[in-house]
DNA sequence: CATAATGTTTAAGA
DNA sequence: GTCTTAAACATTAT
């Protein structure tokens, strides 16, 4: 699941904590954690959650002055919070109690995502090598980026140092909607191809944060409901077809994302 | 049973 | 140095 639109939906999650003090941690899965248990501990323990914030697919949730308990899903993970008296869901490799009885629980079924603490956020931010979030990013720098890339056009909206937060799923839409083929070289793009992808990056993240990043409720035009092999594109017709690229799978349609001319 | 899966990292090849 | 590919991670779903 975990793309920025879905990352998004976590934060709102994650908003029903503020200024809940967690009493709280129990570990099901040390997988997932990138600190010891006694360290995430005396970290969490007794603080409030003042805030939370998100860059590209990471979540934080402060904690202190620049501190942060850190969030990142990998391909399948979640963040649900309950109240007092659910039951733990199902793969919940992380449970925060807190003292008002509601619960906060990080959810993983393949355990590759991770749970890490920051002394200073910025400071996490800068280590991790993370470029701007792809909804913060000024279009005068975003076409600065893409003049000085050397990769093709789905490699480069994937790169996380250079724009954080889209992954497989969300580069496949944006490139649809820009009727631009995934492997075509960024910098070829023409200033007018290049704003128009800048403004469908836009639309497309804005369009499924509005949906709750729920595929079902996409409008038909998009490609993410159709994206299959063999599936008719949405707006051409034409099939849709599957190629390899960054070492993961992406979809497109051949007959209307050409980007020649 | 074999295969693919929304992510990141690391090593190796071009 | 840049970019791409493959493998590894760990597990579920088809």
């Amino acid at each position: 699941m975990p793309e920025l639109p879905d990352v998004e939906i976590f934060k709102k999650e994650a908003g029903k904590a503020k200024n809940a003090k967690v009493k709280s941690t129990e570990v099901k899965g040390t997988k997932v954690l990138n600190v010891s248990q006694s360290e995430l501990k005396s970290f969490l323990e007794d603080k409030k959650i003042e805030d939370i914030s998100r860059r590209g697919k990471h979540l934080f949730l402060k904690v202190g002055k620049n501190q942060a308990l850190v969030m990142h899903f990998g391909m399948t993970g979640e963040l649900q919070y309950a109240k007092n008296g659910d039951n733990a869901p199902d793969y919940a490799q992380c449970v925060f109690n807190m003292e008002n009885e509601d619960a906060l629980y990080y959810i993983s079924k393949r355990k590759l995502g991770r749970i890490d603490v920051a002394e200073d956020i910025d400071e996490y931010i800068k280590k991790s090598g993370l470029g701007p979030d792809a909804m913060q990013i000024s279009k005068e720098e975003f076409l600065e980026k893409l003049k000085n890339s050397n990769s093709g056009i789905k490699s480069f909206l994937m790169d996380q140092s250079l724009i954080s937060g889209i992954g497989n799923i969300y580069s496949d839409e944006i490139l649809f909607q820009s009727k631009l083929n995934p492997r075509f070289k960024a910098k070829k793009l023409s200033s007018q191809q290049a704003e128009e992808l800048y403004d469908q990056m836009m639309h497309v993240l804005e369009t499924a944060i509005e949906k709750q990043a729920d595929v079902s409720r996409f409008p038909d035009s998009f490609l993410l409901p159709h994206r299959k092999e063999g599936n008719k594109c949405p707006r051409c017709n034409g099939e849709i077809q599957k190629i390899s690229v960054s070492g993961r799978t992406g979809y497109y349609c051949p007959d209307c994302q050409q980007s020649n001319q």
